[in-house]
DNA sequence: CGCGGTTCTTTAAACGATTCAAGAGCAAGA
DNA sequence: TCTTGCTCTTGAATCGTTTAAAGAACCGCG
């Protein structure tokens, strides 16, 4: 039981031991090709017998690069975000970097904060998931040296990955066209959030490729995205019914809880799902699989979107005097048909 | 539009431009109030002009200490374990110091590379929710020389949070023994996790306190803690009734999808709950609010729980030399009354 | 024996901050 | 005028690596 850490050793030590040089240790370690086997061997084993641990911070301030990576997300409890950070992190594994992970708590200023940390400590690059699409602020964050990836957010003057909602939308939309007629409703998030408004074209597009006119879609539009207030729609739905007008065969929701909600309101009054109406959901987040109906909805690659950004910082940085041109990589979303709506 | 990097100012740039020496600089930035405020503000002013960004690296190097810490966590979607990772973000963002997120995907050859990298970085420390309670890998972890706090694992040899699992169990079965009496069964997980043990202790605890014999608790043991197995043991509860064998009046699960998954079961089969048969389960995670009938579960306070190891950490960090006495903070649980079990 | 060519190793200068002992002013007291 | 004490500033060493350039050892060949 050893009550005080050992002091800490050194390359010099390990060199001393060794009877080498320091910068032969160091080759062993980074370029071990150009020292001789023997001198190899050696150098590993006093490295081994002395529990040397390279340190780091050394190296970068030599070398003036970082194996860190920055991941700005708005709420990590998200699964949205969690799903990706765990496609981050992986990613970041296998390139062998470290991921300091920054909550902006939906907080403009703390994220700004966050990322002149992550320049302060050198990291090699950001990704970042913006909480709003300020594009004074995006180049403002970019302005701050670290390499940036955006995700979830199209970005005109860098590399993102991001997902295609348009398509995301109308995908889910001609899944009810097609199987229940053109009378489905739309309910959907505020529209000064992008991913809502992409949605909508997308719906919007499906119904003109069908040939009917994209203005009759009928939209209730929610500002808290949650079960709650999908309930509240289905009730509206509901008292318009018994007002005589017919419920719609069909409902859209721009997310999975304002689908569950639905279902639940749907339900509760004695509508069955999916016999009378048909309830799309968006995002195939563990509670869609898992509800009592299990949901359609829209499937988002988010672990291949944490993924490819981490693939992509990587190159962006490696190609910093090479020549690189920024790219932006798109997932397309898919559908998952389940049974609120077969 | 400017294409080429700037050349990154250094703190011998500034005292160039302000006429001062670098320890001047990193006076006015460390110990304001050892310099002349007129001096402070001429610096302060060239800092701001220059864009310097100070380049913590080599301040880490030179002061061997670190404002990052590690977490290391078995998966970042989980969300007890995402709720844990937003209270450490938060505590550290008060402390000013950087999270390394560390996705141990329940692997612990991953997990031990992970705190090795950390020890290469020199984080100051490290904060870790064990895969397994294997106590040899725990001091393993702890000879790399970080200091480490455990999450959700008690550590008879070093600093630790946890949730007190025993007294959860037991909440939970009072409320099912002063409501519905004495013939509710338990749902367990795998009696390998402490947890669950623990949990089941707690249970057993409550039927001694009252009189009862715990050994008549009847219990199903299930080997994956997901909503398929709950609906299964629902299942087996049924069958049990029809071959004459009354329903439980109360069900106990020791996590909140299994509840959900019994509450499913037995209502498709025109049991209701909670008239019929009680059900409460463990952890409140969003879903159990959610459900198409509240749950009645047992809250866990996983936020605070990160919070409170950033700021033990924090307290075995400053108390290196000081003197420090390794503690444990034990969290109790609280139950949360909804509908599944009133 | 001298020479060029390999192959390996070392010398020593960075990287960009922090920090301590010492110096520079300056005002007041002797 | 000389000290003394005080406040502020500075010179220079230092942290632990990396890396270019120089050096050493050896081999084979003319």
């Amino acid at each position: 039981m050893e009550r005080n850490p050992p002091p800490r050793v050194g390359l010099a030590a390990v060199a001393r031991e060794a009877g080498v040089s320091t910068a032969t240790v160091s080759n062993t370690l980074n370029r071990p090709e150009i020292v001789a086997a023997a001198t190899r061997a050696r150098v590993l084993s006093v490295i081994e017998r002395l529990d040397f641990v390279p340190n780091t911070t050394a190296a970068s301030l030599r070398t003036g690069t970082n194996r860190l990576i920055g991941l700005v997300v708005p709420d990590i409890t998200n699964p949205f975000y969690s799903e990706i950070a765990k496609g981050v992190a992986a990613a970041a594994d296998e390139q062998r970097l470290g991921v300091i992970l920054c909550n902006s708590q939906d907080d403009p200023v703390r994220e700004l904060s966050q990322l002149e940390m992550l320049a302060e400590q050198r990291a090699a690059g950001a990704l970042v998931v913006p909480i709003t699409a300020d594009a004074k602020r995006l180049a403002r964050l970019r302005s701050l040296g670290t390499h940036l990836v955006l995700i979830d957010r199209e970005a005109d003057d860098g590399c993102s990955t991001s997902i295609d909602d348009v398509a995301g939308g109308r995908l889910a939309a001609q899944h009810l066209l097609s199987t229940r007629g053109d009378d489905f409703v739309l309910v959907n998030g505020s529209h000064a959030i992008p991913q809502c408004i992409d949605r909508r074209s997308g719906a919007r597009a499906a119904l003109s490729a069908a040939g009917l006119e994209p203005d009759d879609l009928v939209e209730y539009e929610v500002t808290e995205m949650t079960t709650e207030a999908g309930v509240g729609v289905a009730r509206l739905l509901l008292t318009a019914a018994e007002a005589g007008a017919p419920l719609p065969s069909g409902v859209l929701c721009t997310n999975d809880q304002l689908a569950i909600g639905i279902i639940r309101g749907l339900t509760q009054h004695g509508v069955s799902v999916p016999e009378q109406v048909a309830v799309v959901g968006y995002g195939d987040l563990a509670i869609a699989a898992d509800a009592p109906i299990p949901l359609t909805t829209v499937e988002q690659p988010k672990y291949a979107l944490g993924h490819a950004a981490v693939e992509m910082l990587v190159a962006e940085i490696r190609g910093e005097q090479s020549g690189h041109r920024h790219s932006t990589s798109v997932f397309r979303p898919s559908l998952v048909v389940r049974d609120s709506a077969p």
